[in-house]
DNA sequence: CGGACTCTTGAATGTCGTCAATCCAAGTGG
DNA sequence: CCACTTGGATTGACGACATTCAAGAGTCCG
């Protein structure tokens, strides 16, 4: 993406929610008038983050819930050995943090894969406009509840053994998130390095690497390192699906009971 | 876990959340006086679900979220081969069906692993009671997160490619789910067959088998089907770190970048 | 006592992880 | 401007471990 637009988009964006492009995906969809303004108020100023700066570390005090508002975000969890597993990839429209909220204390850390502009919405405050709101606090818990069936969605895919098609399934779903932002899903760049889709996947590196060339040999993509072409969407959505090892569809992997 | 104490337990359980054994765990917590009754008066008579009972099915309207008060759940998706992936277990005291609020039906279905009574908030209540109480607002929340968190150690889990780890994380959670109950966690009755366990790891019926067995072999476990009991939970909790292949315990899966 | 079911066990196959070498793009310094 | 470095990405050969397939043991329910 030019950094030039991306640079004219954040200064367009930064007054309010009002003028925000992203305001029918975000918390304010469904929120007019007196309440938006509201609720704007209690939107602290937007950062920004240059790539590969944390959001939040795990560990941190919880203060705040985090909407990204440009560019795009990791969250992972870190083990006694450095070794990172990805949990989630964050688009324009999404929150982060949900999970410091039980214990008060954020579990994993949040990251910028690109400049990322981000909307801070402090806890305290948040509460108080919600509760005298009642349609954003109902928003407040749909967005919420998106993040939980993304989460479900992402559980699937490590569910499939497959390493095809979880990668498929990654893809597919990532030109999805695209095509609602209005942007083109067809022509990904991806902004996670290659390890970072692998840790995402529960997969390594090679076998990523492996899959993407022998997608494209399969004329289904065209790879040039981070820039992702589908050529051919019914195939890659064909991939998303596992391979049946013999004609008869009868043996599945976990075959319903009852 | 003898049927007649679970009756007992129903019984006494039954008339108010006042009077709930799980009140410090579940949505009440930090409730009290008015205010407590005025939650009470939100949640709808208790049900109770026998064995193999859908409590909600995928695609089903949403209308109500649902705390398991005593019993367990499993929710679980169902692909076009009725292959289902199990997504998570609930035992008492969580909450489920938020993934039903972003898009107003449900994406999964939720059902009753053995003899399980819920409490079902009917969500225009619940959200009529949470505006008028702020508390309580927080602690649905604090409810929602905790979910959120297990999942995200889910997901950690599914992302680790042995299976004797996430055999190994998965009787671990259980067994500290079992603590916060003040239940005795070494002694474990699985509600849930091998399949769905197999299932919600990510792996097949063998291979859950097999490593049953080859705990019980090293002394960790004793099996006897659903009655486990935990021998050694030092070594249990050993397991749930990969095993390093060579000495140096440098080289690890997925090495954090910078 | 038999039938259906879940669970367990065994042997063979194949996929993905491991290890190692190479390639490529971008950045640095002479 | 070019040699050199650096880090990510790709490719190949090999081996381990989980899946697959198949059969048997144990349990539940009639």
């Amino acid at each position: 993406m030019p950094p030039v637009a991306d640079l004219i988009d954040i200064r367009q964006l930064r007054r309010s929610c009002a003028s925000c492009g992203l305001q029918e995906l975000c918390l304010p969809a469904g929120i007019s008038g007196d309440d938006l303004a509201r609720l704007d108020a209690a939107v602290r100023d937007k950062r920004v983050l240059e790539r590969g700066r944390a959001l939040y570390r795990a560990g941190d005090a919880f203060h705040s819930l985090f909407v990204v508002r440009s560019g795009a975000l990791k969250t992972f969890v870190t083990d006694e050995n450095a070794t990172q597993q990805v949990i989630g990839f964050h688009l324009p429209g999404e929150i982060v943090g949900i999970d410091a909220l039980a214990s008060g204390r954020h579990a994993s850390q949040a990251e910028a894969l690109e400049r990322t502009s981000i909307c801070e919405l402090p806890f305290a405050q948040l509460e108080h406009v919600t509760s005298e709101i009642p349609a954003l606090q109902r928003q407040l818990l749909r967005v919420i509840s998106r993040e939980v069936v993304q989460e479900h969605e992402h559980l699937v895919t490590m569910g499939q053994q497959q390493a095809q098609v979880r990668l498929a399934i990654f893809l597919k779903s990532l030109a999805d998130r695209y095509n609602t932002l209005h942007r083109d899903g067809n022509h990904l760049v991806l902004p996670m390095s290659r390890h970072d889709i692998a840790s995402y996947l529960g997969l390594v590196v090679e076998t990523v690497s492996r899959w993407f060339t022998r997608f494209e040999d399969a004329g289904i993509l065209e790879v040039r390192r981070k820039a992702v072409t589908i050529l051919r969407p019914d195939l890659l959505a064909q991939m998303c699906r596992p391979a049946e090892s013999d004609s008869g569809s009868k043996k599945a992997r976990h075959p319903a009971a009852n």
